[in-house]
RNA sequence: GCGGUAUUGGUGAAGUUUGGUUAACACACCGGUUUGUGGGUCCGGCACGCGUGGGUUCAAAUCCCACAUACCGCCCCA
């Protein structure tokens, strides 16, 4: 082997690519019908665009960034993440002006990058489905968004996914509750794992979500972040909770859910599977929240904003093991073979016209034999089949086989050719 | 970034413990199975090489080292 791609990426090859298609399509169709319109920003981006709002202490900052500097010593990062590239291009083309709609809303799909040890569900190269919708403040915004995200399960097949929320607060929410766990937790210092040790002083908020058996036991009895909510953001939390009701969508509430992104506030949501392709326990196919403020860090306006990114591999692995049955199956209308020169030209013209009434039809190329040829139109699961030869060339007419019920009917070229769709029923 | 397991034809793999020269078996594929028609049957073909590079040895897929990649756990996350 001379060469192989990249550690942590992958080749998406003919056979998967058309599930990835349709997945893509029906995302773009529940998008539509939800107002949104397709963004496409640059796949790299100047590195200060994620360190200062993604966040400098994040890990996805501190290790997993996959920048380095160009010819022209810029520093460069490959998007880890969509959101704060979509912001950065809302605000340097204005969008946020009076004639454009608020909020505005866009969708994006494309590949993000992180610097990591590859395991399944997880590459350095990998794709996301996101949303977003900017420059608005709105219970029904969020719930707007919690909603399309579950369409998009349901519209796959995979409606068996757990809805969980919970809220940050505001800025000044945040920095309280912060407080008051550091306060908690220092005096149990000692029992801690050393992750959560480490992870006290830099972002507590972690120590929440450790899977140490013994921090899960401190974290129990620890302080709630909904104790420490001002009254609008409890206010706000309400609200979405009532419209989530009020649309029928069920959902958990878990106080422990936290962010590796710092620009996060208010609402945060993920759609979690425990299904066995993830081994045990839930595992997070989307994720998203509210961030008001990130627009104004970027230089816009006070304004803000909500999306999800949902991961395409994860979906896919869910896909494949929920509903093996979304995945399209390639399939051909009709197969031509042929006997002789005479007929593949036969065969040749008559491919090209039945292709220009819409039909998906293919042929033999290698002048193998007829027996081989056929066996090929099963192999390409065609649905008829038929063979050229001198005498389907003198004769004007050719037998149209079914291949799965094995009737054949003997048809003119030239009305086969006038209207195929008639006999490929 | 840390720890562990693995890597043998197009595919699934046996063989690695006990180094010894036909790399088993199966699937797929290719050719044939007598004139131009069905997924079948039967016959035949298909790794001069065991992730890459070194080393030990009379001899290495098998032992040792390094590297690469994949997978699992941690960190983290989509």
């Amino acid at each position: 082997m001379d060469y192989q791609k990249p550690k942590g990426t992958a080749d998406l090859l003919p056979g998967t690519t058309g599930l990835w298609e349709k997945v893509e399509a029906n995302a773009r169709e529940v998008f539509r019908q939800f107002g949104y319109r397709g963004i496409r920003t640059p796949m790299f981006e100047d590195y200060r665009v994620f360190a200062r709002n993604v966040g400098d202490t994040s890990d996805i900052v501190e290790k997993e960034m996959y920048d380095f500097h160009d010819k022209g010593d810029r520093h460069i990062a490959l998007r880890p993440e969509g959101t704060a590239g979509v912001v950065r291009a809302y605000v340097e083309n204005k969008l946020y002006g009076p004639e454009y709609p608020k909020p505005y809303k866009v969708y994006y799909m494309g590949p993000m990058f992180r610097y990591e040890r590859p395991q399944s569900g997880r590459q350095r190269e990998f794709h996301q489905i996101g949303v977003e919708a900017l420059n608005n403040e709105s219970p029904q915004i969020d719930v707007e968004v919690i909603a399309m995200a579950m369409a998009l399960f349901r519209k796959f097949g995979v409606p068996n996914v757990k809805l969980v929320i919970n809220t940050l607060g505001d800025k000044q929410v945040r920095q309280d509750y912060r407080e008051a766990l550091i306060n908690y937790l220092k005096p149990h210092y000692d029992e801690l794992s050393a992750d959560s040790q480490e992870r006290l002083y830099k972002n507590p908020l972690r120590v929440l979500d450790s899977k140490d058996a013994g921090d899960q036991k401190l974290v129990a009895d620890a302080p709630s972040i909904l104790d420490y909510l001002d009254d609008e953001s409890q206010a706000y939390f309400d609200q979405v909770q009532a419209l989530l009701k009020e649309l029928g969508i069920d959902y958990e509430i878990d106080t422990n859910m936290v962010r590796g992104l710092d620009y996060y506030n208010h609402t945060i949501f993920e759609i979690m599977s425990d299904s066995p392709v993830f081994g045990g326990g839930y595992t997070t196919v989307c994720a998203g929240g509210r961030y008001n403020g990130l627009i104004s860090q970027l230089g816009g306006p006070e304004e803000g904003g909500i999306g999800f990114g949902m991961g395409v591999e994860r979906l896919m692995l869910l896909l494949e093991q929920e509903n093996p049955d979304f995945a399209p199956q390639d399939q051909l209308d009709l197969f031509l073979a042929s006997a002789d020169d005479q007929g593949d030209n036969l065969a040749f013209e008559l491919l090209n016209k039945v292709r220009q009434h819409g039909i998906v039809a293919d042929k033999d190329y290698s002048g193998v034999k007829v027996g081989k040829q056929i066996k090929e139109a099963f192999r390409r699961n065609a649905k008829y089949f038929a063979v050229f030869g001198d005498r389907e060339v003198s004769a004007g007419q050719f037998q149209l086989k079914n291949a799965a019920t094995k009737d054949a009917v003997e048809v003119k070229v030239a009305d086969f050719a006038a209207d195929p769709a008639k006999y490929l029923k």
